[in-house]
DNA sequence: CCGTATCCCGATTGATACTG
DNA sequence: CAGTATCAATCGGGATACGG
């Protein structure tokens, strides 16, 4: 990175590199098929329990969604909380105050996502 | 196009299959782990060749960077541009302008990004 | 009910080499 | 320079079964 440096966009190549490695932090913790997702269902439910959040977020396994929710959890976005006195054990999940954090995330992608969708059904195809 | 504010139950659930469906849509075009880098790339570049672009988007093989600009070019976020006149054939590649209706997202991913890692260097683990 | 443990497959990717 | 071809390796994730 010596000699093309010509004057006429010094600040834009250091945003540039400033904004993929920030987005890469963002999407190493956020990124991957299921994460985001876990993470509204979390958000608009409450409190919500492994079989049901399993079935609001359509098509994950099992397998999968443990995994997930102990990343999650590890990463400060959900707080796993046990009810050991009862019987069968209650487990439900929550979603934490860090992960509130998201919202403008989670709302830049739902609108985007929203009228793509709308986009496509109309002429993108056609030029 | 509705207010936001927080509502008890009833509207949250169907607000959260909204937001999942639309996320969904939005991650199924620009989710991966390059798809996002590469529109940066080339939006704060103007116009990039193949091999420039490889080294700007860190990590990356030629295959998976070739396979990743043909999709993106099928959405409509990258032009290609071939000036057959030269030899050897040079290749562009500019971001167009429905890639801007990503600034949102990108902005917002990128900012949480860059306050994600510095919560991390500081205390995010110790309550 | 709440997961975990295996097994296993297909898709994704990296490395390398090669072509126009 | 701008990719493509091929192969090997990895990995996410589904299916199933099982234990607490």
């Amino acid at each position: 990175m010596e000699n093309d440096i010509e004057l006429e966009e010094p600040i834009t190549k250091v945003n540039c590199q400033n904004h993929l490695s920030s987005v890469e932090d963002a999407l190493y913790v956020i990124g991957g098929k299921w994460k985001l997702k876990i993470i509204i269902a979390l958000q608009e439910h409450g409190s919500i329990r492994f079989n049901e959040l399993q079935r609001i977020v359509a098509g994950i396994s099992a397998r999968v969604l443990s995994n997930e929710l102990k990343d999650l959890e590890l990463n400060g976005f959900v707080k796993r909380i046990v009810h050991s006195e009862q019987t069968p054990v209650v487990v439900e999940y929550i979603s934490t105050d860090y992960s509130k954090t998201l919202k403008t995330v989670i709302m830049a992608l739902s609108e985007w996502g929203r009228t793509h969708k709308n986009n496509i059904r109309e002429d993108v195809f056609e030029k």
